[in-house]
DNA sequence: AAGTAACCGTTACCTCAAGTAACACTTACC
DNA sequence: GGTAAGTGTTACTTGAGGTAACGGTTACTT
């Protein structure tokens, strides 16, 4: 039995890489599948489309949540994407926050029916855990709660409202990005324009009532007066 | 066959308030339900709590989207009674939006199950239309709409923003409150006031920008100009 | 008084999608 | 050659939504 120690057997190992692949490539069957046959589709659908037939889907996931899960967590890989680069970046205030909702509208509105998929959809027999959708929108707000309650402290003010505020804007850009991807009415740069003008002016609102007065088109920078 | 005219058959018309008190009955039954067995109660389950067998659920709602569609409308009443009021009611501004905004808070962390029902909830096989809560927030975003666009066009600014504006604030509230009774960190009066300090900056803002000092203690009545 | 239109309610069934069992074949490590 | 992973199939079970078919009750109509 002079098995050189351990070696795990490489058998297992083998596939690591191949499963994870796999996985990717049965969720993109289910947007494809999405895409074609509406948000209702099945196990059954999803599996056809990807040339497969249902116990093959099983090996994968454990469950149609388990799925639409993976089908989530690649929605929110896109979305952040597009968002990161937003949130991250550093600019005049006014335009940042324009270039924040914009990157999300933009998002929804190339994959509306990911979209709709994902959020309205039929997570038919999720256990009210494991939302994808409030993970993401959780993980946004907190982002935002950070970078507010970063700022907040630095002015010095009441930050106990970071969090509320930050889940307040994930779910007022959300639900305004709903009605306008229904009955789109307006461009959409005039949506973002629009949204960013209230974000700016309650933040802008904020700051006044510290007394700090605020320029829309300069970078609002005093986390500088950390370093 | 000399039938006195018309006279359409008094035995159909007997049941006209019946058939209406039973179904108020199974909705009931149905938050009962919930209420009991979590937000995942299936038909058996409500017609089981409210004595009876499923085909007798069936006479009374074509559908279990139907009957969740009442549920939900049933909702929207408990709602709109408290919302009502508040969305009526004149006084300092700010307070009015402390009391909007509260009012709804009050409502879902009474009945949090029946919220979560009907919001995140099971509509397993809604086919996307008659989406109960998208027509509540549809009415409430219109209902603020239409009194935001008073107000916009009373101080001859540009109204268009209006609808985008509700939904926003729609959908900052709620999302907002789904935050808050996950993980209740703050007692809701201090989110009302939160939410309703931001809600305030944001329309302060959008007065400002026009040229109006509005005072957040004094009622805001511009719209008595067009009397 | 008889007929009937609406309801009350039941048990036993149908249907359809999610999920599983059982079986057979392939590949590459041991 | 054995075996641990993966490939895939067809055919089944299960469970919840929904229906059929039956019988009883009430009170209007004729």
């Amino acid at each position: 039995m002079a098995r050189t120690v351990k070696g795990p057997d490489a058998r297992r190992e083998r596939w690591k890489g191949h499963r994870e692949q796999r996985r990717a490539e049965f969720v993109e069957a289910t947007i494809a599948a999405v895409a074609k046959k509406g948000p209702d589709v099945g196990m059954e659908d999803v599996a056809a489309e990807a040339g497969v037939s249902k116990p093959v889907l099983y090996r994968h996931f454990t469950d149609k949540s388990d799925l639409y899960l993976a089908v989530g967590q690649k929605a929110t890989e896109m979305l952040m994407e597009r968002m990161g680069p937003a949130l991250a970046a550093d600019g005049p205030i006014r335009d940042r926050i324009v270039r924040i909702v914009d990157a999300y509208l933009s998002v929804i509105e190339d994959n509306p029916n990911l979209y709709r998929f994902v959020v309205k959809g039929s997570f038919v027999d999720r256990p009210v855990e494991k939302d994808v959708v409030q993970e993401d929108k959780n993980l946004i707000a907190n982002t935002l709660a950070r970078i507010l309650g970063d700022y907040l402290r630095a002015f010095e003010m009441d930050s106990g409202g970071a969090e509320p505020w930050a889940h307040a804007l994930v779910g007022m850009v959300q639900n305004a990005g709903d009605w306008w991807l229904d009955r789109q009415t307006m461009s959409r740069a005039n949506l973002s324009d629009y949204l960013a003008t209230i974000i700016w002016h309650a933040v802008d609102g904020l700051l006044r009532s510290a007394g700090v007065q605020a320029d829309p088109a300069k970078p609002l920078t005093p986390l500088r007066l950390v370093d």
